[in-house]
Order: structure tokens, then sequence, then C-alpha cells
DNA sequence: CGAAATTATACTCATTTCGAGAATAATTGG
DNA sequence: CCAATTATTCTCGAAATGAGTATAATTTCG
């Protein structure tokens, strides 16, 4: 490009400058007795999207509007995840772009009915390889672990192949390495590049016969779940945000069981109501549950003040290897 | 709006859709021994920016272009901010969008020379109240204090009095309260709120004869530098990107101002090298520094390698209270 | 009814990490 | 050789963390 720097954003820019159209994708959460669960369209292999309007504020109102209108609810947390830009595929003479705004979106289980042509997914149904909350799944070292061995011995160079062995294993925690629930997005990449996922196939005419299990979407919308998992994986380490997740009063198992759903690993219990208390994100009811069996947990409300008191409200993890 | 969700991004989107301007702006980092400082255009009021264009591949691929034309260098590391759109202001009667998508990229010291109408500049140009390297500026306690405190009165319900003089205090630490860093672009937009800042009395009739010290940008460009700025300081603790500003070589001095000039606060020297060595980071290259006083420095390398090693490099950072 | 099962909650303890400061080492400039 | 200066190493107590044990309050079942 030979555009000489704009000093204003205001200002006409010279080049090829065009116009480009503007999507937006929602990654909408809850978590659900089924677990961890994400608002789906069509075959539930897509992600709602919707244009940006001119009638709309802002990005964010945009997206918020459409989509209470769509589940009937308040979203009670947006952020955005990522924007990418692809040419339009559609196939016009003329070349279009299309931007695509990518969003992060939280809501409450007891909003999340299914209804009409929308549906909410196990996000495990997607990436069954990401449940460790009993421990590693069996495909994981039965099915991925041989398939990511061959396509790295595919390498011709003796340094890729031992990169690609690298990669895998810290992806995936092969060798006797950690399991790291953040890399959800690194791992779907990996497979992509090794070609085992669906998507990976499209343009050729690869077999399909490697494919390993895992339900695959339109377009990149399951690269852009694997992102908002990813990202939401990683701020419930340092930010209260599971709490937009919960009903207004539960109990710290509740609590403790949709993290564990998020994560994808188990905690510890009692460390877990350490950590929950010794931060004063919850205070008590004085209720407790009219449960069948056990000893009656004490429910516990969010103490929103928190987000006004301090800064970093954190909501530290004890994240156990079992 | 009333447009269905669409369940493919290829689908032509019904309801009122239309196209967009796409701008790339960029907050380019350096560290020179002047500190902190960032790539400027126009009157030092203004970051590069540029539109994207038919040509470029993708949206990184078209800023990383433009960028290296400009500063004639490799960007080590590009990371995408934020996206936001407004209407365009040029004031034609057809409605039309600026989608503006704004990256965080880090460079050599060594490269930022300063030429033509690019200019370095250091950071706390835009925001002298972030320094603290030396301990709370006078101005925090001298002007800001009083002046967000007027701000707060000004407001009618004693709740609200309440709130903006608490979120104020969180801010800037008044009240005893620690400085938290991080915090960049919550101050900035507190002082736009209270009409403090250039940006904030152009709309209006405003007198100006409150605003406080700290050059100000067209546009929303201080406020997108403030969000490079928070997320560069957020990041060097989690992330070991502070070598992307370093020269290939480099004593733990060296590396230890950087950081400080960045985190904008002092690190306790025994500590920062025990939490650099116990990760890894570097390696000697056997050499020493032939400087001019005091006992000769080690000179320490990046160990790329710990970026293919391990998913997670962390750099933990000892923030010093003093 | 009473013991077993089940869930909740409280406590303990060793290990690691962290913040802060003191001590020692290797130079340069008188 | 001594003072000043910067680098590097150690020490130590406080706090945070991981893991496990003990106790409490229920329901269920024999």
């Amino acid at each position: 490009m030979k555009g000489s720097i704009s000093a204003s954003s205001k200002a006409t820019h010279s080049g090829k400058a065009h116009d480009a159209n503007v999507d937006l994708i929602a990654v909408v959460v809850a978590v659900t007795d089924q677990g961890p669960s994400v608002l789906t369209v069509g075959q539930a292999n897509a992600l709602p999207s919707g244009p940006f309007e001119l009638g709309h504020r802002s990005l964010q109102f945009g997206l918020r509007t459409w989509v209470e209108q769509q589940t009937g609810h308040q979203l009670g947390y947006i952020e955005q995840l990522y924007t990418f830009a692809d040419r339009d595929r559609t196939g016009e003479q003329r070349q279009q772009r299309v931007i695509s705004i990518s969003y992060l979106a939280l809501t409450r289980a007891e909003h999340a009915a299914a209804s009409g042509k929308r549906a909410w997914r196990s996000w495990y149904d997607y990436f069954p390889w990401e449940d460790h909350r009993s421990g590693a799944p069996p495909m994981v070292s039965d099915i991925l672990q041989s398939r990511l061995l061959a396509w790295a011995d595919e390498a011709g160079q003796d340094s890729l192949r031992r990169e690609r062995r690298q990669r895998a294993a810290i992806a995936f925690g092969f060798d006797g390495r950690d399991w790291n629930e953040d890399l959800v997005l690194q791992r779907y990449e990996l497979l992509y590049e090794a070609g085992l996922v669906e998507e990976a196939t499209r343009g050729s005419e690869q077999s399909a016969s490697l494919l390993i299990p895992g339900t695959s979407m339109i377009a990149d919308h399951r690269r852009i779940l694997a992102t908002g998992i990813a990202r939401l994986r990683s701020k419930i380490k340092y930010r209260p945000v599971v709490f937009e997740l919960m009903p207004p009063v539960f109990t710290f198992l509740q609590l403790q069981r949709t993290v564990e759903a998020l994560s994808g690993r188990l905690v510890h219990k009692p460390n877990f109501r350490r950590l929950i208390e010794q931060q004063d994100l919850v205070e008590e009811t004085g209720e407790t549950t009219a449960d069948t069996v056990g000893r009656p947990a004490k429910l516990f409300r969010f103490r929103h003040a928190v987000l006004d008191e301090r800064a970093v409200a954190g909501t530290k993890l004890p994240l156990s290897r079992a």
C-alpha cells in the first residue's frame, strides 16, 4: 500500500480505501445442569450472528439489542473477543470485505431454555477433548495422540517434526506434561493444521476418514467459540465473572460446579471455599437449601459491592491435578 | 432492529445492513533512554492510522505492512486492542460508519529515531499522572484530587456523590489506597467524565480553565493510547513481551528499567532478578558491560526457546510500594 | 430408632512464594 | 588504599497455596 499516514481519522484516506460489511457474532454462554453451554442457531452448527446496522448506537448496543431480542433476557456481561476480516466469498465480481466482530456474552442458566431455531448445546459437543473433569478423556490418548504424532512424522525436516511433536505435547499434555485448560484455541488450531477437524478438509479432496470426534460448525464459528471459551477460562481466574452465570442465590457447591464446568477440571473443595471467602466475594443470605440429602448448605449471594470497592476483584481458583 | 438471526455468515443479512469504512490505528511502543514512548504523527497529537485496503491479505498484514514502511523496521509483536464504531463526522448526507480497529505494536528502541512528520513522544507527556517511578507525582494530590472532589460534589444526589468519590479514590489511590498501575483507561475516562481533559470540552462551550496538565490528541486517540498502555502494563506481568522492547543483549538493570518505564513504578532489584532467573527467561552471553562506574554487569539475552517450551511463559514482576 | 451414607464446613500442616532488607563482590575515581 | 558505585547473593519472616483430616448436620435404610 502506498497511502501516507493520515494525521487524522477524519481525513479522507488516499489509496484503495473501500467499504466493508460489518457482522456481529456472539458466543453466548450459560451454565445449566447439563454443563457449560453455548447458544447456537441452524443445525446447532452456527453461532448467532447479525449485521451491524445504522440504527445501532454502538457495536455493543447493536449486539446487545438483538441478542436480548433473541434470548428474551438482559445480557449481564458482554466483552469483545476479536475482529477479523475476510474477503466475501459470496462471489460477486466487485470485491467486498466482511469484517466480523465477535463478542463473548454471559447469561443465566434459568434463561437458557431452548426454543425455535435456537438451541443450547454443550461446549463439549464441539470440543470433546476439553472436558477433563473426570480425568483426561480417553480420546486424548487413544485418538488424538497417535493422529498428531502421525502428522508430526509427515514432516520432511527433522526439526519441523520435533517442533510439531513439542507443540502437540504442550497443547495436549503429552509426555507427562500438565494439562493447561487455557489452551483451547491453540489446541483447535493444532488439530486444524493437522487436518483432523472437518473444517480443515473443506477446500480440498482430503479423505474424511481421519477426522476426530466433535461437531463442526460453519465457516470459522468453531474457532470463534474456541476463542470465547479460552477467554472465559482465563478470565474467571482473575475477575469475578462467574457470578454472571449464577442465579441470585446459590450454594458453594453450585458455584464450584459452575467453575468446574467452565474450566473443565475439578477444584479442591475446602480450598475453593477458602479463596472465595477470603476475597469477600459472597455473603450469606441466612437461608439454607432444602435439598434432599446430606447436611443442608448455606445459601450465598454475590456481593455486588466488590465491583465498586476494589478495582481488581480477583477470583483465584485452586485447580487441582486429580 | 428486526433482522432475524442469520444461520450463516455467508447469508445476505436482511434489514438495514450497510457498508462501513475501516480504519487501522496503531499504538506503537518503544522504550528509549527517555522512557516509554509512542509513535505519533501530526503535531504529535495523533496516532498513526491508515485505511484497511483491498490489497491487504488480512488486518494484521495491513497494519504490519504500513507500520513497517513507516518505521522501516519489523514489528516484533502486534496485538489487537479494540474495535469501535463511530458515525462519520465528515458530515455528508449519506450516513456512513467508520470502524476503527486499534492495535498495540512493540518495537525496539534502537529503531526509534524520529524523522519527518513522525515523532516519538513519552507516554507521560499525555498522561503525566501515570508516572509513579519517583512516588506519586505532585499533581495527583495538588490538582487532580481537588478537581475530582469538586466534580463529585457537583452531583445532586448524595449517593452519586459518594459513588464518584469512591471511583476517584480507587482509580487514583486517594484516602490511603494503593496505586494500581493497570487502571490507565479508567483514570482517563474518569478525568474525561469530570470534564478535566481537553477532549471532553470539545463539543461544548465549557471553560478550559479547569483543564489539567497533559497533552491532548485528536479524536479519541488519547483514549486508544490509554487502552494500549493499560494492556501492556497488565500483559508484562504474565507474558514475556518486555523482551520485544529490548536490544538483543542487555543487563538486568536495563531490563528492570524498561519494566519500570512501562509500569510507571519501581521494582525491588534483587527480587526482580530472582523472578526472571527462576523462570529461565534469560541466559548469560558470557560478556559483561564495559560501562563506566561500578561493578560490571553480566550481559544476558532472551531465551527465545521459552516461547516454545512452555505454553505460558510468565514474567512475574515484583512491584514494590515505595 | 440408630447406624451408615452423604454433604457441608472447619482446621491443620508442610511447602512454596513473596516482600524486604542485609551482606558481599567487583569495579572506577580519587 | 579508600570512598563511591553498581552488581549479585543470601537471609528471614509473612503470606499464600496445595493437600489432607476432622467435625457437623442432614437423609436414608435396615
